[in-house]
DNA sequence: CTGCATCCCGATGGATACTG
DNA sequence: CAGTATCCATCGGGATGCAG
């Protein structure tokens, strides 16, 4: 892997290049900012994505410690995703992205 | 492609993630960032990526219209990359993902 | 020097069916 | 409801060789 070669260690924006590389991953993000969501939630608020590559991503998130995933052990199932206080940490990350991208599409929309 | 349910139109934070989507993006953008560059001094300061891989990332930079490409018809050839202005517009969200970055790393660096 | 063309491979994304 | 399992398609990424 790349190291950043004007830091010694690790490059912290390689580090959030490979947390959010995954088509969803931001999008997912910023689903569970607006608040906890069930599993069902998210497919109904993301419905281009599959149910199969949504499980995997939600657990990629979990593994790198952005999201929680609470089991309810029920009947019938139930499980709720919500951010870490990580992922919490995040959400400034994802408005100035949210902020940028709207100024963006409205450049790119101009030019064309 | 998935439209973002809570706005009308075209979701920015999606826009945002097929722009960076692409394992160098983030990190290009970085070292474009710092000053105008040559293709042959992108290659030294990203050792891990392939000659194929970061033209064909630049060309899709290039296209989505946040790096400028300038080839100069000289003897040996000379071909310079920048931010345009959009592209300098998306300074300070790098600055923003750095500074996360580096919070995020040390905090999993002391959970483990 | 720059960077395109080709070929290859693994990773990622997706559709569908099935399960506790 | 919230997955898992399977299979398949596509894409990103990489090595190598060639060309202007």
């Amino acid at each position: 892997m790349a190291k950043f070669h004007f830091q010694e260690g690790t490059c912290p924006v390689l580090a959030v290049q490979n947390l959010i590389t995954g088509k969803w991953k931001l999008l997912i993000l910023w689903q569970l900012s607006q608040g906890t969501k069930r599993f069902n939630e998210l497919q109904k608020l993301l419905p281009d994505i599959s149910q199969g590559i949504l499980t995997h991503q939600l657990r990629e998130l979990e593994q790198d410690r952005l999201v929680h995933r609470e089991v309810y052990k029920e009947v019938p199932p139930k499980v709720e995703y919500s951010l870490t206080e990580i992922g919490q940490s995040f959400i400034p990350v994802l408005n100035v992205v949210c902020e940028w991208g709207t100024v963006y599409l409205s450049n790119i929309k101009s030019l064309n």
